[in-house]
Formats: structure tokens, C-alpha cells, sequence
DNA sequence: ATAGGTTGTCGAAGCGCTTCGATACCCGCT
DNA sequence: AGCGGGTATCGAAGCGCTTCGACAACCTAT
């Protein structure tokens, strides 16, 4: 193992000299800047991570802790890491995964101990209980969805509420007055996580400004779950026409469903989902969707964390504008 | 921040003392271990990562490093991902996110400055470039799937070609001697990815025993594509009965397109999927499948690597061996 | 010429921990 | 009484790096 001092030795210099070169803390004249980068090449030499942190008191690491459970949709949550991996080593950082098991446990322990400089945290439910501890450390960090209280934290997240009125306008213009919303499985619900209700209260308000009459029910994924759902709107709302689905394993079973009960889609009936593009668009029918932007979450997240850890000032909520794009799954409500 | 220091003073014993209570490493007396242990809870001490690392040479951190693209089944990688997370911590090791992006200069980066003690690499190909940087260094490495040479390596995967045969016999047994295969995007096979090639082995070599015929076709995800595949399928091999598919976006897909045509499952022909549980469940039809063990992959990874850190000997291969659960999608051969 | 300011480099201290002798003590033997 | 052999604890060195203050060398501006 090469070590900074005998990089030094190599390169004739001291080794706080070349400490400076590799920071740039300190002016080095261009002739010893490149005999030190000519003997670090020569040597391989990597700096000890350990070290480092040890003597800077900065690990320049990022911890992301990811759900355990896998109730919700699950390449959403993978992209959004993979963004924030990305990024992060874009800006210097190496990313730390944690997943939510330990529960405030895991966030005392990497505060604690200097494991990581700040952390990234997904799932968050309306009345986290990782969020005192997160305020009462100076450890910077950001949340990934919306907490009920964002007072002194930091969130990124898709403005879910505006999202569903997106949906709801999209429905009216095409002319449908009775909208039905496939929701996620009822444990989502009772856990409180923000995105879900927030998308439903956007959907009604906007429907009652439109009114239209808005009928929601949360729905395990699969195929069976849905029949059942699907009976059981139809049932009690004959008049449907549009439907929105936040659930990414409930699109294909209800487009099928449709199918076969004969309602054409989007002649019968409109359908709106709320999913990455890619499920989209690979839907037996090509789906008019808004987008769950996971990526640019994760890049975001990972940008607002590293302008708190440069000491830059941070805007508290960044939500990211809901994009709607029309394709081959909703249009004009027929007959009336 | 609390250091060994504090703790020590505060129980009224050295440095080392309290050091040694931690590792466990030399025998304390009950008396001090009690007081120092107290003196831990009091003070909220938790003992810094990077002086630990610097002192020891250990960081307890593996390196995962999970592909960056996404034409593969996703889902399957966070499972892992996750398995491998939580399993790390029950052997007191935290798992740090690589992407693929950085290809091997992430294996030399990490390797060269102790950021991890070992690490895991994810969708391997069969001449994977990082392999001769593991081979090179002494620092344990276990691999998820399976390169061409796998001298000097452990690896972790379940048996494919296995997989394949058992995916014929289940077949042959119900009468059907025409089968096609869908198989992942072609991009895959050009990367030379060794599972889609071990289960298409597998499945060939059975099926030559066995005297049946098999048509292998590969197929991006999504509607279009299955659509052209399956037209060119029956127009080659029209008396097709078996389907094994091998590409998640596929199966949707294939089930839809089969129903449309007015073949149904499992009357007229047989579904059988390479997939996780979920996926098969969950599908319009419940799916006869062999079943991904995304989780199993990922804690026996870290098991075998946990071995080899703490010196033990380790086998050069686990294949894990593949289990075919039969549900509705497969069915005798009718008619004849 | 000299005071004052830059610029480039060095030496040393110290980050918080682990670990290796060394030491002190107690026990049971002879 | 004296000795070998545990057992429990301590002190000090050192892991590889960053960073601060010091200092020499040089450049202006008086």
C-alpha cells in the first residue's frame, strides 16, 4: 500500500506538500504541482479513505437509506438510487445504503460515528420518527417525499398534488364528469405516506372546482385484487369513464380487465396513470401518464445535500413540477 | 462528540481497556466491563468509523457494485441489493453503493483506498474486465453470476442451465415437443451475459434428450416488440405449444397478445417464466415458474464473503438450485 | 536599502482508535 | 518463602492524513 509520505519522498518534496496538491488548499508552484501528480501516477497511489476521514473530519460519504418493504413501487426506489449514486460521485461522495430495518437506530449510528456526512432519506412518512433526531443534529440531510412538518428539513419530492388536479383537468377537458382513482395498497394509506394522500386531496379539490365526482379506492396490486376493486366501482358508479391509478402493479390488470369486460379504452373509458415513463409506455396500451421523475429526484436530493454541506443556503421544499403526457389511453368521452 | 477518551475517564479506565470491552479481544473483568459498558450508554458514545479504519485497517464496509443500466430485470437487483444490505449488518458490516458507471477504475479506487474490505459485483459478464483487478488483489471479492473462468473467484448464482432443463422436463412431461423461447433483449446476449446463455444451454441440451423441438427467440420488453416476436414465433414453428419466458417486461405482454389471439392458457398452450415470485403471482394468469431467489443471492453473496474475511475457506461456486412451482399458466397438451 | 506583502514549502501536532509489550496482581504449587 | 502461570489492566506507539504556524525567498513601493 502506497502511503502520502512516500509519494513525497518520491517526488522530493514534504508530504503536507502533497497534501495541498491534492486539496488545492494551497498555492503550489506549477513545477512541484506536476512532479508530485508524476510520482502519484507512477506509484498508484490512492489516498486512505480512513485517514482522510480521520484527520478532516470528513468521510465524504453519503448515506441513503432506502424502505425495507417493497409494497411500493420498487424501480422508482431504484432509480431514485442509482440517481443519487451517480451524482453523488459526480461531486466527490460515495454513497452509503442503508435500508429503513434499523430505523432511528441506523441514523444515531452514522451520525455517531462519522460514517457518513449527511444522509438521504426515502419513504418518509407524514410523522417520521427519524425526523427529531434528523433536527437535532447539525448532520445535514434531505428527505426524498414530504414529512407533514418540513420545518427545518430539507425534501425534494414530485408535487403530487399538483399531479392530481393535472389528471382531473386532463379528464374534464376530454369531457369525463366521473372519475374513479385506483390507489396504492391500503398499507400505504395507513402508514401515512405523504405522496399518496397528497395526490388524492389535489385530485378532489381540483374536482370539486371542475366538479366532477371523484370516487377512490386503494388497491392491492395483482390481478385479483383489482377485479374485485373494479367491481365494486362500477357497482357503485356505473357512470364512470376516466380512471387515474397510482399503483404500478394494478395498470396492467386493469387494462385488462377493460378489456375484457368489452370497455374500450380510451373509447369507453380514459385512463391516467401515475409512473415512471417507462411503465408507460410499455403497457398494452400506451399509457397518457404523468411522470414519477426518479432520476432527476435522486439527482436533485443529492444537489441540495451537497450545496448544505458546501455551507450554501437551501430552499426547504423543492417540488418538482408534474409533467402529463397524452398517448393512446384517454380521449374524449364518447356518446355522453 | 464523545470520544474512547471521555469514556474511559468517565469509568475511571484507560484508553485501551475500554477498546478492549468493544472488540472483546482480551478478557476484562466483569466489574470494569459493566462500569465502561455504563459509561457507553451514558455518555452516548459511538467510536468514530475512520480512526477505527485508520487504526485497524478494517473499515467494515463491503462495496456493492450494481449496474447502471436498466434493460435487465430491475427489481430482482434491488431485492439483492437489499439482501445483501441487511444481511451485511447482522455481521456488522454497512454496504457502500457502487454503480457500474465507473467500471473497474471503481474497483482500483476502492481496493487502493480502503474505503471497503470487500466487495460484490453484479451482473457479471462472461469476460468481465474487472475480473483481473480481483484476481490481482487480495482483497475478497464475490461475484453474482457467473464469468467464463471462474479460477481464483467465488461466485454466487442460481443454476441456470439447470433452470432450463427443469423448465423442458416440465414441458415434455405435459405432452408439448414444440417449444419457444423468449428471452431477454438482445442487447443482452451481445453483452455476453452469462445467465441468458446457461438457461438457453440448459433448456437445448434437455430438450435433445427429451426430443422436442426449441425455437429461441430474444425480445426487448414491452408490447410492440412481444407482438412482432410472437407473430414470427407461430409463423415459423406453428405447432407450438410451450412458452418459457425469460424477460420480465415479456410476460404481460405474451399473456395478452395469446388471449387476443384466442389461444388460451393453459388450454391450448403452456406458459412457464424465469421470474420472482411476485411477478409470477401477481400476472393475469398465475404463472408456472422457476423462481428468481433475488434475496437468497444476496445473503448467501455476503455470507461467503463474510467467510473469507474472517479466513475461512470458501467454495469457488454456490449454485443455487432452482425450484419450478407449477400454477395455472401450464397445462396437458389438448388434442394432440 | 528597507519595510511590508506575497508566494511556496516545510515541520510538527494531532485526529480517535487499535494493539503490542510490560506490569502488577493473584492463585496454587512445591 | 518462592516460583511459574494465569488474568486484568495500563502506557505508548503508530495508523495515514490534514492543517496550522513558521519561514525563507522573492517582489514591490517607498
Amino acid at each position: 500500500m502506497v502511503t502520502l509520505a512516500e509519494v513525497a519522498q518520491h517526488a522530493g518534496v514534504s508530504a503536507s506538500t502533497v497534501s495541498y496538491v491534492l486539496s488545492g488548499k494551497r498555492s503550489i508552484s506549477a513545477g512541484t504541482r506536476q512532479r508530485v501528480e508524476q510520482s502519484i501516477q507512477e506509484l498508484g497511489y490512492h489516498p486512505n479513505a480512513g485517514a482522510r476521514a480521520l484527520a478532516s473530519s470528513r468521510s465524504n460519504i453519503i448515506a441513503l437509506m432506502v424502505p425495507l418493504r417493497t409494497d411500493m413501487y420498487v424501480p422508482v426506489m431504484m432509480e431514485i438510487a442509482i440517481a443519487v449514486a451517480t451524482t453523488a460521485r459526480t461531486h466527490g461522495y460515495d454513497v452509503l445504503l442503508l435500508t429503513g430495518e434499523e430505523g432511528p437506530d441506523a441514523v444515531r449510528r452514522v451520525t455517531g460515528s462519522g460514517l457518513a456526512d449527511a444522509m438521504i432519506l426515502m419513504d418518509v412518512e407524514l410523522d417520521d420518527e427519524r425526523l427529531p433526531l434528523l433536527r437535532d443534529t447539525d448532520q445535514p440531510s434531505v428527505l426524498i417525499g414530504l414529512p407533514a412538518d418540513t420545518s427545518g428539513l430539507t425534501c425534494v419530492d414530485l408535487d403530487f398534488r399538483a399531479t392530481g388536479a393535472l389528471c382531473v383537468e386532463h379528464l374534464a377537458t376530454l369531457g369525463h364528469r366521473e372519475i374513479a382513482v385506483i390507489g396504492e395498497a391500503p398499507a400505504v394509506y395507513e402508514r401515512h405516506t405523504g405522496f399518496a394522500e397528497r395526490t388524492l386531496d389535489g385530485l378532489r379539490s381540483r374536482a370539486r372546482e371542475l366538479e366532477l365526482r371523484v370516487l377512490h379506492r386503494p388497491c392491492e396490486g395483482g390481478y385479483d385484487a383489482m377485479a374485485a376493486t373494479l367491481a365494486r366501482i362500477f357497482d357503485e358508479r356505473p357512470g364512470t369513464s376516466g380512471f387515474v391509478v397510482q399503483n404500478e402493479s394494478a395498470v396492467e390488470p386493469l387494462l385488462a380487465l377493460l378489456r375484457q369486460q368489452g370497455r374500450a379504452v380510451p373509447e369507453d373509458v380514459s385512463v391516467i396513470a401515475v409512473c415512471p415513463e417507462q411503465v408507460a409506455m410499455q403497457a398494452s396500451v400506451r399509457l397518457t401518464s404523468v411522470a414519477i421523475p426518479a432520476p432527476e429526484m435522486g439527482r436533485r436530493a443529492v444537489e441540495q445535500l451537497v450545496a448544505k454541506l458546501d455551507g450554501r443556503e437551501t430552499e426547504e421544499v423543492v417540488l418538482l413540477a408534474p409533467e402529463l403526457t397524452v398517448r393512446a389511453s384517454t380521449g374524449p368521452l364518447s356518446g355522453g
